[in-house]
DNA sequence: CTCTTTAAATTGGGCTACCCAGTTAACCTT
DNA sequence: AAGGTTAACTGGGTAGCCCAATTTAAAGAG
């Protein structure tokens, strides 16, 4: 059993990792679009030029573009040119520092902002969900019923649970953030927090949310899932007083 | 004026741009993930190996694998390997249509999503607001009163006002997301919707907010926050049947 | 035999140079 | 003035090389 003490807060050594070039042209780049010597629609200059400019090989460059693309900032057009497609360019340091979660506290802000999102999911699915998507969201809830040990796959149907709600809220864009913040939840340490006997009062916190969806009661919805985070997080403090 | 006919939903024409080759290397190791080959801590294969099992040259995989670093679902420890430090990736497909993003629709749903998250903000700023966080909120809303037109300098205000909000929450993966969706509303021609004349009922609306805050009062703050969205929406919804 | 030291193999980080295909714009022809 | 052709430019991609950090295993000292 690991402790919080195996990962202490205030760890004194081996913050660094050293600097990747690409991340500093990134860097450059966020300063460029944040004096405002490069707005919107805008076209960056070519590679060949960007190369000669800040001394780095093309390669470089391109991964920097790279990974700008793929967030929807930067458009890259063959033939054409590179275009800034944002109006602000979040910088890698602000990122990285989304990423720590890995200490209690960062669980907790994840799990403050899952419930603002999914409370809200909720209360759209119960008016909008489908005979389908309900039946999504009830297979996770009867697979937890029926399998008894084996974390990992409760862990699972639990994340499917709260992504079929995601999903049957019928806005994609609400979808995608609560996956994301689902995402990170799963990936620090959430398998570790509550005890093996916890989850069975997991899944009696999550029936209620499904029979709200099902009977069509918005307000119920948001209710029962305020309820089944706010039992958790009794259950999470509970526990961290404990060890 | 653009009509919403100027981007018709089942667009016929012109969808594609070409697939590049880093983005299919990620669909790999999408699927390499997704299948249960690689789990979360799992180092992966060398450069060298990888180029040569999907032909492709070094360049390519490294502008995918560093395109997966930034977001955190990769470390790169030179000398040492690739770890995978995520549970499942995101597919580029996935990701893009998130980004379409330019119609009425999309901008409702990131609307929506921004209500549930910004309610709850507002509602923890009530309560943990520092001073100076306090006179952040306070500024960009006397500078909207002070200011008569230039409506890219009031959308920055409003930007602003939402964003030192989300701050003063003091829960930094709400602020984050918060941001982010912000980011990507204000880019989606929100200037262009409201018109002219609704920036002072924009304003007009703020001002609860902050008074909300200011009282200590989180369910009044989460009510005005409510009533902003909701006043706002209305807003929309009349601007459309009107074009 | 065990512990330490050292050297070699491996891995990611980065650069140079080259070729290709799509786009653009200038130029020429009609 | 309109249309077609060509040349320059831009991003996409490859190949091969060197470097620094890390690991691993061999060699040495006790």
């Amino acid at each position: 059993m690991k402790t919080e003490k195996s990962v202490p807060p205030g760890d004194p050594f081996t913050p660094v990792q050293s600097v990747r070039l690409y991340e500093t042209i990134i860097e450059q780049i966020a300063t460029l679009v944040r004096e405002g010597r490069l707005a919107n629609g805008d076209r960056f200059p070519p590679e060949r030029q960007l190369q000669d400019k800040w001394r780095v090989s093309r390669p470089v460059l391109r991964e920097a573009f790279r990974a700008l693309e793929m967030q929807g900032i930067v458009e890259s057009r063959p033939g054409d040119g590179r275009y800034l497609r944002a109006e602000r360019i979040p910088s890698p340091a602000e990122l990285r520092g989304l990423r720590l979660a890995d200490n209690r506290e960062t669980l907790l802000q994840v799990w403050e902002a899952r419930q603002a999102l999914e409370a809200r999911a909720a209360s759209l699915a119960a008016v909008k969900a489908s005979r389908a998507q309900l039946a999504a969201i009830g297979r996770p809830l009867r697979m937890l019923d029926t399998m008894t040990s084996d974390a990992y796959r409760r862990s699972d149907f639990n994340l499917e649970f709260h992504a079929a709600i995601a999903r049957a809220s019928g806005n994609p864009v609400l979808e995608q953030v609560t996956l994301d913040l689902l995402g990170r939840f799963h990936e620090t340490g959430f398998r570790d927090l509550p005890g093996p006997g916890d989850w069975t009062g997991l899944q009696a916190d999550h029936q209620p949310v499904y029979d709200a969806i099902a009977a069509g009661d918005p307000g119920a919805a948001e209710n029962a899932v305020a309820a089944h985070f706010h039992a958790l997080r009794e259950r999470l403090d509970g526990t961290s007083e404990r060890g």
